[in-house]
RNA sequence: GUGGGUAUAGCUUAGUUGGUUAAAGCGCCAGUUUGUGGCACUGGAGACCGUCGGUUCGAAUCCGACUAUCCACCCCA
């Protein structure tokens, strides 16, 4: 095939079939949001590539091989955005919105970009709908989080298909005694580690952990736990989380294997997995960063957040049995003969829609029979024939499109009244919602 | 970056041991007389059989390379 007429490797067309799904969910995911008292934040696909290197980590592979960077013609280097939460807390900090008063809670929709290679629900320009939270410290703020997250799921009817996966991974202070347990225990079984698990030993042994060599994940069975060398103040914290998540009615599974693969992340971690939808399941992740305005150049503030991709959701709701809204269907088809009844035609459609229909007429210049069929084939509900005989009498017949009957409809300016009468006493609605 | 699978119309596929104009269903467009959709029928458009090269009198079919694509590893949403 052409270049020209192919998509770049990694990049998804949303084709107007499927559009719908993206609205509807973009619509409750902000209402959910706003229900939490969430507003929206919308910063560039663009940022200066330090912002990533220091806020999503020098070490992680993110930043190390996946990035889309490259200079302007000004010689700045410019990084297209691989996450969402790094532009926000960047945006947080230049415009002081911290002073707006504490908590800071922002959500947001973005197009994510990472050059790796492609794979079933993972590709190179990815969507992400996120949460932050900033200013707060409390579990409260952790459970709330997780809480967003769970009942957006629920309202799509998916809780049951997902399992949230919890864990606490300390903060700096605690992990560096873990670490160095962790070090030990791996040290002892250099010589079966798979060389990736071997260079994980020295930057970052949490990732040995969750390998899914045989051979590795044997080992790190009997690995010591993050839960057993927390701090009392950690464990407290995550034991807040829990206490509220409880409260909530949240179920969860706490997985010490859960350790998220960018730096910022502290104390609270977790993950939406989901069965079935291939090797990339994990829907929703995210956790608490406390470390991450600090890094940036901000005074310390604790934060924290989600993000939810898009596309493994749709994904795995079109592979289960919930059916999203389908989309109005015609209302009302308006078939013309002559240019007479097309100049009717149009007339009509102005007034017809400025009361909100959906309506449509013939734009292709077909014959009267294809006309009907296209008002067939798009579900038109009601269709009126215009020829020179409806334009005499200023009178037509408009046509229930599903039971066939025919009802008299005025052409003048009783067309919208009576048309609108029509539609109530058919009772048809204009969609049937169902699970 | 590493592995494995697959490439024939918009989609799903057929194509026999290599043999003349590459087939079907769905979809699309038009028509089945004069002003009414669904069903049915008729017709039409649409494929350089992924690309290049090789073997052969002859390749969609055999061989090679390349490319694309899918799945998995890695990593992550």
């Amino acid at each position: 095939m052409a270049l020209i007429t192919k998509r770049v490797y990694g990049s998804e067309d949303v084709l107007p079939k499927d559009s719908y799904k993206w609205q509807f969910l973009e619509k409750l995911m902000r209402e959910e949001a706003g229900s939490f008292g969430f507003k929206e934040i919308r910063t560039p696909v663009f940022e200066h590539t330090e912002l990533f290197q220091r806020g999503v980590g020098d070490t992680t592979d993110i930043v190390q091989k996946e990035m889309y960077t490259f200079n302007t013609k000004g010689g700045t280097s410019i990084t297209l955005r691989p996450e969402g939460t790094a532009g926000a807390a960047r945006a947080l900090l230049e415009h002081a919105i911290y002073n707006d008063g504490l908590p800071v809670k922002a959500y947001y929709f973005v197009s994510c970009y990472r050059y790796e290679k492609k794979q079933a629900n993972r590709y190179r320009e990815f969507h992400q709908f996120g949460l932050e939270a900033y200013g707060t410290e409390s579990p409260a703020a952790d459970a709330e989080m997780i809480c967003a997250a769970q009942s957006i799921f629920d309202r799509l009817y998916i809780g049951d298909r997902l399992s949230l996966e919890l864990n606490s991974i300390g903060c700096p202070e605690c992990r560096a005694e873990y670490y160095k347990a962790l070090k030990e225990y791996f040290s002892q079984h250099k010589g079966d580690l798979c060389d990736t698990c071997l260079s994980r030993l020295e930057r970052n042994p949490m990732r040995i952990l969750d390998c899914k060599s045989p051979v590795c994940s044997e080992i790190a069975k009997n690995a010591p736990m993050v839960l057993d060398y927390i701090c009392d103040d950690c464990r407290e914290h995550f034991e807040g989380v829990k206490r509220l998540l409880d409260a909530s009615g949240v179920k969860y599974t706490v997985n010490p294997k859960i350790v998220r693969g960018l730096d910022y992340y502290t104390r609270t971690v977790f993950e939406f997995v989901a069965n079935g939808i291939g090797a990339q399941g994990t829907v929703c992740g995210g956790g608490r960063y406390d470390g991450l305005i600090e890094e940036l150049g901000g005074q310390r503030m604790p934060a924290l957040g989600f993000a939810l991709g898009m596309e493994r959701l749709i994904a795995l709701l079109d592979s289960s049995d919930v059916q999203l809204p389908i989309p109005d269907t015609c209302e009302l088809y308006i078939a013309s003969m002559g240019d007479k009844a097309q100049e009717k035609a149009f007339e009509l459609l102005k007034r017809i829609r400025s009361c909100g229909v959906y309506a449509e007429t013939d734009i292709v210049g077909r014959s009267l029979r294809a006309q009907m069929k296209y008002a067939d084939k798009i579900g038109a509900q009601f269709s009126v024939v215009l020829g020179d005989n409806e334009i005499e009498r200023s009178r037509a017949e408009i046509k229930n499109m599903q039971t066939g009957e025919k009802r008299e409809i005025r052409l003048d300016n009783g067309f919208a009244e009576d048309f609108l009468q029509v539609k109530i006493e058919s009772g048809n609605k204009s969609a049937e919602y169902f699970k």
